[in-house]
DNA sequence: CCGACAACCTGTGAGC
DNA sequence: TGCTCACAGGTTGTCG
């Protein structure tokens, strides 16, 4: 479920319903996440304000006040959700942990694949260990051609690769990675050191572009969100090739060609993505 | 440092 | 119906 513009969509579903709101503690039934979950967390955040919600990369970081500001760090993983919930509502077989606000309800982490993670830092959260390398975000101003000219110089890495990376920039997921390359016209394949800085320039337009599409179609769903009916693949009518193996190509009409790499899918465009 | 790959987990759907 | 297998939106760690 969680791309970038999920966790961004995500982050603002919750704003509405949690901003300025006092924790009471946190309940933690499944410490087993991609991390243990800090065995600390409940007495570390009860009765502290919830002063901002931030994301950073697939990061949410929660700021919690006090006599010093904490981030509390969440990273929904795979297959991780979170929904406000009145905090009677008993609770499912994969909801781990629960942010119990002064307000009766609660923040819920689903997360059936475990492969997400919560942390909490002390002062900047930037300095986090999983934070402190990360590239720009895809949105910010740091990220242009230029800067996928550079650091592509001399790499051999499969351009898919090497903007999934996120050393590179953070954010793009296989999805995105898949449709911003197709729309670029850049064939998943080619050495990323072996792409002008004419050809970066659109590929890091596309990105930005297919990103914040989606994050504006997410923002359709935010009460779907919230209210916890679930939502399905809101974007996914709008994808050109992710998922689309054998169907047409929307721009020449020859089939989509989908091919394993490791653990990952692509699917691209045989005639239009060179 | 670089690049390829395995690993961490559970659920789901296809095929038999 | 039930079994087995392949696969899934992410990221770290290891090895050559």
């Amino acid at each position: 479920m969680p791309e970038l513009p999920e966790v961004e969509t995500t982050r603002r579903g919750l704003l509405a319903y949690a901003h300025g709101q006092r924790l009471i503690t946190a309940v933690v039934r499944d410490h087993r996440l991609r991390w243990p979950v800090p065995d600390d967390l409940p007495d570390r955040v009860a009765g502290r304000p919830l002063l901002a919600l931030d994301r950073r990369a697939k990061y949410l970081l929660f700021r919690l006040g006090g006599d010093d500001v904490d981030t509390l760090i969440l990273h929904l993983g795979m297959s991780g959700s979170l929904r406000v919930v009145d905090s009677t509502v008993a609770p499912d077989k994969h909801d781990h942990i629960d942010l119990v606000l002064a307000n009766g309800r609660s923040i819920r982490l689903r997360d059936p694949r475990r492969f997400g993670s919560v942390h909490l830092e002390q002062g900047d959260a930037a300095q986090h260990f999983l934070l402190r390398t990360l590239g720009p975000e895809p949105l910010g101003d740091a990220f242009d051609d230029d800067h996928l000219f550079r650091l592509s110089r001399n790499r051999r890495v499969c351009v898919k690769d090497f903007i999934m990376n996120a050393h590179t920039v953070v954010g793009v997921g296989n999805i995105y990675a898949n449709e911003a390359l197709y729309r670029a016209g850049i064939h998943p394949f080619r050495q990323a050191g072996r792409i002008s800085r004419e050809r970066y320039r659109r590929l890091s337009a596309e990105i930005r572009a297919v990103l914040a599409e989606a994050i504006e179609r997410g923002g359709t769903t935010l009460r779907d969100f919230v209210s916890g009916e679930g939502q399905p693949g809101y974007f996914a009518q709008e994808l050109s090739v992710y998922g689309r193996g054998d169907e047409p190509c929307p721009a020449c009409g020859v089939p989509i060609r989908m091919q394993r790499r490791g653990q990952r899918a692509s699917y691209f465009c045989p005639t239009c993505q060179r």
